[in-house]
DNA sequence: TGGCTATTTGGTTATACTGCCAACCAGCCA
DNA sequence: TGGCTGGTTGGCAGTATAACCAAATAGCCA
């Protein structure tokens, strides 16, 4: 493989890293419906407030999502929010899944 | 976070982590143009063949392809063709990560 | 059956990711 | 200035991933 498609690779693989984590999804599909604090996103996700500033550096140093400060508080909000669209099929995956699963229950 | 929504979230967070990987999403781009054969991918990833196949174990188990066998080899293929269909919105975060970096250092 | 080819599996080592705690920093206000 | 609130950072322990090698398995054919 050459090297120019191995980076081109690995930058996609970096972008899909960033977002294969449940807390960081979350905080994605929060993120779809506007911008929110660091304050609001640990108290919907429940974890704790160092965890959620860390998952959001992931997601900000893969460039998925901005931060501003105002005050004290400092606002995220996605970059493209195009990247949630592909959702759509990861369910459609995961249905088949489920319905593979009863498949083999029933056999 | 309700454990229902935990686990839709975790479901789906696994299906982006199988991709997450340089040469598990070659594998998936070549599959995209049709079925292969264990050996082609290795031929065509440069990967150790027992690496390949271990790439292509974690694909199968999130349920993004699925394998037959049909003499000596294995062919594989995608399960959902759409699941590439996201990488243009990868490609946009990613062409503004660029633009972001040649305009910090152009300033 | 014996040997060959294609693929998978097991084991090992090195590396990376998570989550939590404690310490630290920045901005506001009395 | 001192103290408070909101966030970030560093460090640690536990867990998970990745790549490689060696060994095992499955199907074909002589």
């Amino acid at each position: 493989m050459d090297p120019q498609r191995r980076q081109a690779l690995t930058a996609r693989a970096g972008i899909l890293k960033a977002m294969a984590h449940p807390t960081r999804l979350h905080i994605l599909e929060e993120l779809a419906q506007g911008e929110r604090c660091v304050c609001e996103l640990h108290a919907d996700t429940g974890a704790d407030i160092s965890t959620v500033s860390k998952h959001l550096s992931v997601l900000k140093n893969a460039g998925i999502v901005e931060d501003e400060k105002r005050g004290l508080q400092v606002f995220y909000r996605l970059r493209c929010p195009c990247i949630l669209s592909f959702l759509g099929c990861v369910e459609n995956v995961i249905q088949q899944n489920v319905d593979r699963q009863l498949a083999a229950l029933g056999r």
